[in-house]
DNA sequence: GGTAAAAGTTAATGTAGGATAAGAAATAAA
DNA sequence: TTTATTTCTTATCCTACATTAACTTTTACC
């Protein structure tokens, strides 16, 4: 199991003992998931904060049209899940799905809980990802009440250039919110304009 | 200082003691904003977490064109702040502004991360609240994303009730997404619908 | 390496919501 | 109570993006 890198992200927040770090990895359970296989449907309770160590994966909803709507990316390093469903025990409306092989680490709900209670310092890097997955969403909203798709398109490949090239054009469109049709249009009218 | 509400929020999820109330409650500046009156302007660096004991403020952001964007209102019992400018301290994008005579509590910056270490409960209090509030913002998005004007209007007046009544119809358009002229023409258009 | 499936493109037509303008109604300030 | 300001409405024309459909290219996988 790879612990490194998801050790590495959170001693960059908050300081750890080598035994409190080694009883972190301990809670973690590791993953391999194929291709197009789902870590989470739509109607499921959420039970794990995933995190992951190779690959990535999308979070999306469906709508009463059947159009797929773009949440997030969670490429390496990143943590994913239905944040609604995990908190309140509910079913959720999301859906998370392997965008090519992908190793996660998962740490379950109540595993999470009790570590809070054992080293309160988790309570802190939690609170801290939280705040800025928070500021990220707020811009992103202030981004699609105020921006063109155009602008939109620019903004992501400003903020996440790696993907860009990873990507399917299709996904990317689903995450700024436009059809892939128009996508395709809105890249050849971008070419024009720059030349 | 009417305090009773602030404690009654926080305790409903986390326990304090009384010393630990009195000490928190010893961080807390009061102030009145009259009408209009800004609380936070673009350009600015947030110092303070505000919590609204009374009245109602509005975040909201000013486009290339002019145009004015709500990301949120908060009403009595909520807390507000430029969360971007707040976490990193540089030049925030958001404006906060009194909508009437609005009374609240400010927290500093600097004693909110005293608190963290001084009362470790609150680092759990902060990140509940944090993880509510990105749970909401998420789901607005995607509301944004699959949603019709006339839709995401139902949803502002199913979530909150209570401030359609007390907000200006401008405000709301600006928090759905649509100019006040087509907000109008929504909602005739609502009406007749419904007979 | 071949083939089915998925992703991407292009073009024609349609529509939700924007821009502009101008007046009516409501509210605040004096 | 009056006046000034802000908010709301209605109507016309306009545009960014959606829909549909048909086709091409790329990718996955047997």
């Amino acid at each position: 199991m790879s612990t490194s890198l998801i050790i590495d992200s959170i001693t960059r927040h908050i300081q750890l003992s080598a035994e409190e770090k080694e009883h972190f990895v301990s809670l973690l359970q590791p993953k391999i998931y194929k291709r197009k296989q789902f870590i989470l449907e739509e109607g499921e309770i959420c039970k794990y904060s995933t995190f992951v160590t190779n690959g990535c994966l999308r979070g999306f909803t469906v709508d009463q049209n059947g159009f797929e709507h773009v949440l997030n990316f969670a490429p390496v390093g990143w943590w994913i899940a239905d944040m609604y469903s995990l908190l309140t025990q509910k079913p959720g409306i999301l859906n998370i799905e392997a965008l090519e092989e992908t190793e996660v680490l998962l740490l379950s709900k109540s595993r999470q809980e009790k570590l809070y209670l054992d080293i309160p310092q988790f309570e802190r890097f939690f609170r801290i990802i939280t705040e800025n997955s928070l500021v990220s969403y707020q811009q992103r909203l202030i981004d699609n009440l105020s921006l063109t798709a155009e602008e939109r398109y620019n903004n992501f490949c400003r903020r996440y250039p790696t993907l860009i090239t990873t990507l399917p054009k299709k996904q990317i469109a689903a995450y700024i919110g436009v059809t892939p049709e128009f996508f395709s249009r809105m890249q050849h009218h971008m070419l024009k304009g720059k030349k």
